[in-house]
Order: structure tokens, then C-alpha cells, then sequence
DNA sequence: CTCTGTCCTGCGGGAAACCGCATCTGATCT
DNA sequence: AGATCAGATGCGGTTTCCCGCAGGACAGAG
């Protein structure tokens, strides 16, 4: 049984190989790669099935990583090992993993004993292993009790990107009022609207403030965003036709 | 002589207290922290005069940790070490160090060596000692080769701010049209008019773009928005009565 | 001195964003 | 069946953004 660690920092490198002889005595191996590119080769060389992947890594993520790992090999099974628990990642996660296949999200900052549990749980019992922290998220994130619509995220990506109101109802089948009914409610969500009482009858571009707003509630990150401008792009060279119509 | 390590990741925190030993023999004693807070409280309670200090920590990270530290004892010996050499963290930092004062900005990804010198370098000798990598983007980033100006970056966080041209025309004492051409430039060295000519008509919305632009550059990070945050609340204050003023 | 480049300013207009009001659908609960 | 609530859509109007055109202030090079 072999074990593959990508990981870009030395010392959680070694820190992890550390864990995993301790955690798993019938490892044979641990293989190491220091980003994502070199992790996708080892993985696909050495047929590895046992993955524990950094998320923050450059220039080749862990979620690109695992992205086309799971495609060559949905079988594999991936341990998620991350700093934060951003709803970026959370959800970039849960739309790649492929059905019934095991993976785990820990935290850095989880103890030795949790990250050990972990390891055999995914490694040799196949289940899934998520550390409550994320849990948590995953509910507020899914469970739209204070989080976002699958919509209303879209559309918050949408205007990211740059784009015109317009062009956001034409990706998205809807009609221009809608797309402008939901930036109000993801307006809201933000709290972009509360300062706006307060400082006599200032006015602010809510659009652009809504951006910032995502970026720094880690709704938003690099990730997400560079997958999201690969979509449009194929999109627009297949509806650049749309675009044309002046009337919408 | 003391040595005070602010770092929130505990396999960094026990490399770098290894670090300071064997690079700084004549160091009595060597004193931990976890996060910003805990630094600032442990430097004033102590006095201590050299910290190594990591950037991205919460709840409260390096910047403002040495912002304030300073400004107690503009005296004291500050090595920032950190992963990135993003413009924002940079910009920062070359705002709040003292005139005179011995710092340093090394990146993690720095030899053991590198660190040693640098260690001994500004604790002993009291000189400054930046990566080269970090210089570079020094240059280029004042230097205004590639970068932005000083006017151009306020203009930047003012809309990340999401407010409205005529707020900043106000706020930066420049007319309305000239707060536009600093968009504009800003919209042309951000690179957000590349695509406008590709997909047929399809025009984009600048602004939010530029925004989310900013931030996958690390032109814009969490703490530089806070801080401008402050700095528009404080000056809303004291301003209020210019906005209300309807013909500007 | 003149030329040239850079920065600031005003005018004007087309396009987009922001938003209140009203209607219609569909799903869920009692 | 009736009530209720969330979501989608259209209309109309105000505000803001985006930007071409044109002119003035100011510094440095020839």
C-alpha cells in the first residue's frame, strides 16, 4: 500500500510523512510532490489510490489537482488538508468528488489524534472523514439558512467576472429584472445596504463593493474564479452570436 | 537579549525558534506567539526590541501587529517572514515602518542560510535585509515601470470600497472626469480591456471586474481593506455634510 | 523659447446599473 | 380548496458609469 503527500511546505511535508508511517504501519511507501502538477504525475504514474493534498499550492492548486486525478481515477481516494475552511473551497470540493468515491477535509490545525483517525478512516475503511469546522459550513453553505442560493452564487461569480447584467441573463436563462432581483437579495446578504443608512445620503456602487464583500468572506477565491473565466470563455465562443442581438 | 517569534502555525513556530538558537547564540531567551494580539501584548509586556513576525495570521495579522509595535517603539528590530511577495503586503509594510528602524522581509521558501543571515543581519548589525524577490517588486511596484501610481492605488481601494466617482472626486480632491481617467488607466494596466475586443460586442462592467483583478494579483488583500475601511468611516464622519451637498 | 508629454478639468451623450410597483407561476401547509 | 410565500418577469424612472473630444497647467528636453 502506497501513499502519495503533495504539499508545497517542507515542513508540513515532512510532518505529514511523519503522520502517515504513524497513523499507517502496513504502508509500504510514501511518495512526496511539492504542487499539484508534479502530484497528478506521480499519481498517474505510480497508480497511487491514497491521496492526502495541500489546497493552497502554486502554480497548480490542489483542487485542479484532484480534479483531474478523480477524472483519470474516481476511485482514488483523497484526504483534503487545508488551513481555512472557506466556502470557496467547500464548495469547489463537493462539486468535484465523484460519486461514492471516499475523501476527507481536515484541518491544519486539527490534532495530531484527529488527522491519524482520519487517515485510517479514508485510507482503509473508506468513509468519509470531515472535520466538523467544515461541516458546519457545508450546512450554512447548502442549507441556504444564511448562505446563498446555487443561483445566487452563480450570479455573485457572474459579477466578478465582469460581467453586464445582460449578459448574465442571457447565460443564465433568465430575464434582466430577475438577474437585477437577485443581485439586490445577494446585496443584502452581503450587508452591503447597512452602511448605506448610516453616513448621511452617501451612495455606493454596490456591485463592485458586493465583489470585495465576497472576496473577503472567502466566498470567493483564486480557484474558482480562474475556472469560472475558463467557462465563460467557452461559453461566449459558443453563444458570442446571442451577444449580437441588440434587443436581448 | 530576546528574540519574540509571532506565528500562528505551530511547525513554523518550533523551525523558527530552532532558526533564532543557532543563528543567535547570545540569545538568552526566546519567546512564542501565536497570533498578532498575543505578540503585541508579549513586546510591550517585555519590552522586546526583535521580533519575527509572520504576515497572514487571524484574528489580527502581522502588519497591524508591527503597525502598532511600532508605534510604541519605533526602535524595535521587525523580520517579517512570510509566503508570498504580493504587492499589497509590500505596499503595507513600506507605510508603517519607522525611519530608521532595521527591518526585514524574508520569504519562507528562503534557504536555511538565507534566514541565518538575515536573523544576525538585522538583530546584530541592525541593517535592513529584504529578498530579492521582494525588492524586485519593490522596484517595479514604486518605480511605476508596470505599477501603479500613488493617486492610481487610492483610486483601486476606493472603488474595492464601492464607492461612487463622485465620492472619491471628493474624497481625493480631484474632479469628477479625473477620478474617470484614473479608472481608466487602472482599467488598461488591470487588463480588462483585452477581452472586450475578442467577444464580439459583448462589453463587460469594468468596475467589478478591475476589482476581482486586483485581487487575484494581490493588489488587494484583507488587511489593506480593512484599514481603508477605517480610514472611509473616519472620514465620512467628518465629511458628511460635502456629500449632501447635491451638485457636488 | 518652443515642443512634447503628463496630469487635471469640463461637456455631452449613450449605456448600464439601481430600484419601486405590479403581475404571474408554482410549491407547500392547513 | 384557500392561504401563503418564494421566485420570475415586465414597466418606468433616476442615478451612475464609461468614454470621446477638447482645452488648460506645468515640467523637462532640445
Amino acid at each position: 500500500m502506497n501513499v502519495l503527500i503533495v504539499e508545497d511546505d517542507p515542513l508540513h511535508r515532512s510532518y505529514l510523512n511523519e503522520a502517515v508511517r504513524l497513523a499507517l504501519p502496513e504502508c509500504d511507501q510514501v511518495l512526496e510532490a511539492e504542487d499539484g502538477s508534479m502530484g497528478e504525475r506521480l499519481a498517474r504514474e505510480h497508480r497511487l489510490e491514497r491521496i492526502v493534498m495541500d489546497l493552497q499550492m502554486s502554480p497548480r492548486n490542489g483542487i485542479e489537482a484532484a480534479r483531474t486525478i478523480w477524472r483519470e481515477r474516481p476511485e482514488t481516494r483523497i484526504l483534503f488538508w487545508s488551513n481555512y475552511a472557506d466556502e470557496a473551497n467547500v464548495r469547489g470540493i463537493s462539486r468535484i468528488v465523484p460519486d461514492g468515491a471516499a475523501y476527507g477535509y481536515v484541518l491544519k490545525s486539527a490534532s495530531d489524534e484527529r488527522l491519524r483517525l482520519a487517515l485510517r478512516s479514508i485510507f482503509i475503511e473508506a468513509q468519509c472523514v470531515i472535520d466538523r469546522e467544515v461541516r458546519g459550513m457545508q450546512q450554512r453553505s447548502l442549507g441556504r439558512l444564511q448562505g446563498f442560493t446555487e443561483t445566487e452564487y452563480e450570479v455573485l461569480v457572474d459579477i466578478a467576472l465582469g460581467l453586464t447584467d445582460r449578459v448574465i441573463a442571457k447565460r443564465r436563462n433568465l430575464s434582466l429584472r430577475s438577474v437585477q432581483n437577485r443581485l439586490q437579495q445577494i446585496y443584502e446578504k452581503l450587508g452591503v445596504y447597512d452602511r448605506a443608512d448610516a453616513g448621511a445620503e452617501a451612495r455606493y456602487n454596490f456591485r463592485s463593493r458586493a465583489v470585495t464583500e465576497a472576496f473577503l468572506r472567502k466566498l470567493l477565491n483564486q480557484t474558482t474564479l480562474e475556472r469560472a473565466e475558463q467557462d465563460l470563455q467557452e461559453w461566449l465562443r459558443r453563444h458570442a452570436r446571442l451577444l449580437d442581438d441588440p434587443k436581448g
